[in-house]
DNA sequence: GACATATACTTGCGCGATCAAGTTTATATG
DNA sequence: CATATAAACTTGATCGCGCAAGTATATGTC
């Protein structure tokens, strides 16, 4: 056996722990018919409180341009989310979350947070937010 | 805004995170023509020293049975992987590395470790020591 | 003001992974 | 021992997502 740095050991670990984790939050969310990243989509427009354009949001998931127009299609189509006009940039297509659309994050997050509160509780209060706290220094 | 609970904070950041370096090691692999989850096959192989089954690895992987499956096949024709029967229970199909993968692996390996220091170097040894510390408590 | 380059998407294609269903082998129960 | 149930895969259909390429708009340069 080899030496192994605890850097690649950590992403491993990250990207390992996410599958499981995300997996699970997925399956809780889905009797409210959404994904985990939709649910993302509603909750970072519900924290910044503005429209976000396309590329922004695509920024903010780590994924594709494509994905993101691909995402949102439904969300659009079932009224979660609206789209609007950047009189700026009339390349953007800037993105809102709906009144109906705020009514069901707000019925989801509460069964997010038991399934996220479920889902670590092995770690005290203060080990998640340090978590939090370094995880903000890779992103 | 309404209160946020830290560990719905900490799922959605865990995923996120995963996302960005996830896609980054991807791409950093692909020039080896490996994927993240490839590597992470070979590394959980080499690290434990032992064959295992594919049950085994999807529940490693995070992932589905079906994906597993389909994962090795293409590993298999390379010859990255060789396949072994369990005598005790003939259901189960054994998975190896061959020294071919071996080599790969070890090749792979320092790719691996430079991008995932790049990733991570804003965090200190210790503080990703902490990190894959406490990821192990949710593992 | 014209032209080149960059940005913000959108669309076609392909891959990787899931779910549901099917097959084979193991185990538990009467 | 027979039957029922569970476990370990495999396969078909499908979906989400990325990449490459295309379009429309903005910006920078001569």
């Amino acid at each position: 056996m080899s030496i192994e740095s605890i850097s690649s050991l950590f992403v491993i670990k990250n990207a390992l722990l996410a599958a499981r984790l995300s997996k699970k939050a997925s399956n809780r969310l889905s009797v409210h018919g959404i994904s985990l990243n939709e649910y993302i989509v509603m909750h970072y427009l519900v924290s910044s409180n503005k429209e976000a354009s396309r590329i922004e949001l695509a920024e903010y998931l780590g994924m594709s341009a494509s994905g993101v127009t691909r995402m949102l299609l439904p969300m659009e189509k079932t009224g979660i989310i609206e789209s609007a006009r950047n009189l700026r940039d009339s390349r953007q297509s800037l993105v809102k979350l709906s009144t109906s659309g705020l009514r069901l994050f707000e019925d989801t997050s509460t069964s997010f947070s038991h399934i996220a509160s479920e889902l670590t509780s092995n770690l005290s209060q203060s080990q998640q937010e340090r978590l939090v706290e370094l995880f903000g220094k890779l992103i």
